[in-house]
DNA sequence: GCTTTCGTACGAAGATGTTCGTAGTTGCTT
DNA sequence: AAGCAACTACGAACATCTTCGTACGAAAGC
């Protein structure tokens, strides 16, 4: 699948397949903040099947699901699109935006002062 | 207008409205990098006028275009989604693939260092 | 065996976004 | 004045996504 796109639905049963690892049609049904139709959900992965972005084995009588599109790969184009068309190309403006109205726990930033540390050892 | 959300091709416009701070159905279309047609500018603009996402003045017998989201605005909504759905809600996960597979200037690290030093300062 | 239950398959309808042709208006040029 | 050029307005076609009703098959329970 080149440059991985989902609707707002796709999205968020993609974000149960990731988040789980994989899910039956009721599983994912049941995760889904929404109340939506089974045979939507169902719907929904045939969809996606077809997209290439999951796969099902059979188990039991049901399908169960499986993510073939990595949430990075889901991620990298969602994030580009942003930091070009929103902030200007500025990863800064995505950075400041990102923590910006939000507690950030003082692990959490420590995390992320490290991550840009690692980043100057391999670029110095 | 609450929680603004843009089509590709209605966001490619907002982009340019963001960038130059105005623009006329011509200007738009002529910093797009698609090919686009003159009507289809057009007809998406008066779209997100009706969103109200931007507003118009007569400029001679043309009308010139302004922006009434705010990019922030737009940016915390779609930075939000992507952090939730695709990242788990991880920031940090963000920050690692925002700058990852970029080249990041010096210049720019040092700015994001920053960023993560002040809202230290704020929230001690 | 028959029915109920649990599951998939599929078609159709509605919503939203994209694209452009065509029509109409207004001002400019000759 | 007639014609042209630059605009806006609008409708229609098409694509994509979402939603679900209905049909159909297979297993489980009586």
């Amino acid at each position: 699948m080149k440059d991985p796109t989902f609707g707002d639905r796709e999205l968020d049963i993609m974000s149960v397949l990731w988040r789980r690892g994989s899910g039956s049609v009721s599983e994912v049904m049941d995760a889904l903040d929404d109340e939506v139709g089974y045979t939507t959900v169902l719907k929904i992965l045939q969809i996606l099947e077809k997209k290439g972005a999951v796969r099902h084995e059979a188990e039991g009588r049901a399908y169960r699901y499986f993510p073939l599109v990595a949430s990075e790969a889901a991620g990298e184009t969602a994030l580009a699109r942003i930091r070009e068309k929103i902030f200007g190309g500025s990863a800064e403006l995505v950075l400041a935006q990102l923590i910006s109205g939000r507690e950030v726990s003082p692990d959490e930033l420590e995390r992320m002062r490290r991550i840009l540390d690692e980043l100057e050892e391999s670029e110095p």
